[in-house]
DNA sequence: TTAGATTAGTGTATAAAATACAATAATTAA
DNA sequence: TTAATTATTGTATTTTATACACTAATCTAA
């Protein structure tokens, strides 16, 4: 017991990489550091675990506090631990990525964050720690699963054109896609309802909007089915 | 700073599923706990992480102490932080699986393990700690690996016969496999070598053996291709 | 020595999925 | 009314996945 005592030393934080999809661009939220180390920086929000706090539950008060969002979705990302990651002491960090709609709510800098920022993908300044690393690791590991998951419809609002999810999916794999080929394999699996309505005030012909139906979801893959553009 | 300091009493420890392949069966080798918390229980491999160790080193020396092997192929999996999931303190686990060939080495009980014992994945006694829900996604990890980059080959000697190779597919994705279409698929992608020897001593007709072609598929990745099975 | 048991090795036809590709429709702005 | 802009739609071709069964090589035991 005593011997195991030093190993008690340690602390562990989270770190999220939030994403956004706006104009047509895959956003990250990043905060302007009020508070050392590395303050005046542009980084990833994170904080330290509480000690009595789970650490799925860490990750989401953070997203809470920058964002006043809860059920949010949420994926553990992956665990980074070198030792000399983080200049105060020992800290590994578990990061985090969470897809919200950023028409859904207006972001607040939070204690630690002097300012929050959507930034697109495309530039990204240099982060402290390991944060830009951690940040590819969260661009692949959306990359497979939106892939394998109807994830990619958290980042819209709850009505969208079927362009709006194709240029989402552009963004996220990287390349361009066929528009017809899409909206065939999209369709065909039965998820979208077409909700009635189409936009409105556009300069061109109005695109149609539709819903992702969750419930037909769940029931299908109650039945094996699986997902996958 | 001072602040700061009480985030500082907490530890972290790695866990390792470790799998082999050995007679037509995907295994997992567990220790026999020697010491408390749940000493006499069969149980994940793991430790808690030295203040001066990275994360990757330390699940690399917790197989290395119980098999004596380096250079393995080592994934990490998910951390787990349940406030409650050790009895004596709070300690987030950062759970990694690794591939061993079964044939290339003996099994040494460490300071911390009493006995160590493959295990057959269709046959896991109950586990301390959450150790049971870590197998689970070590499981699913696999699984969706071992379909998307050749990571399989790392389960069976240097020389296997195409049987092999199907049956270790067949226990990761808990389905059974068109003879036929399984070696097209297989061979159609180039990356096994025929060692020109077959099978000796075996009771029937002898099965060729093949070997995986490393370089080959470094080069094809290089020029985007990409595993899948 | 031979018959039986056992696993290895192989090809083709069919179905399903992916891909390549371009003309017409609906709206606003000028 | 015309130009500009984006939305919507289908078909033919290629590629990939699937379903399926007989012959070959070796050992064992009678």
């Amino acid at each position: 017991m005593n011997v195991i005592k030093q190993f008690f030393r340690s602390a562990f934080s989270v770190d999220s990489v939030i994403f956004g999809f706006d104009e047509g661009d895959l956003k990250v939220l990043l905060i302007y550091r009020g508070a050392d180390p590395y303050k005046g920086t542009w980084a990833l929000p994170g904080d330290l675990v509480r000690l009595d706090e789970d650490l799925d539950d860490s990750a989401r008060r953070v997203l809470n506090e920058l964002t006043g969002l809860t059920n949010v979705y949420m994926d553990q990302i992956h665990t980074f631990g070198k030792v000399e990651r983080h200049p105060l002491g020992r800290v590994i960090t578990v990061a985090y990525y969470s897809l919200v709609k950023v028409s859904d709510y207006k972001v607040n800098a939070s204690s630690w964050a002097k300012d929050v920022k959507w930034h697109s993908i495309s530039s990204i300044p240099k982060l402290p720690f390991d944060h830009n690393e951690i940040l590819e690791y969260a661009k692949n590991k959306l990359k497979d699963k939106v892939r394998h998951q109807p994830i990619g419809f958290e980042l819209l609002p709850k009505e969208f054109t079927l362009t709006d999810i194709q240029h989402l999916y552009e963004s996220v794999f990287e390349i361009e896609l066929d528009k017809r080929n899409f909206r065939k394999k999209l369709l065909a699996m039965g998820l979208l309802i077409d909700s009635g309505f189409s936009q409105n005030a556009v300069a061109h012909r109005p695109a149609r909007l539709y819903r992702f139906d969750k419930k037909k979801y769940q029931s299908l893959i109650q039945k094996g089915f699986s997902f996958e553009l």
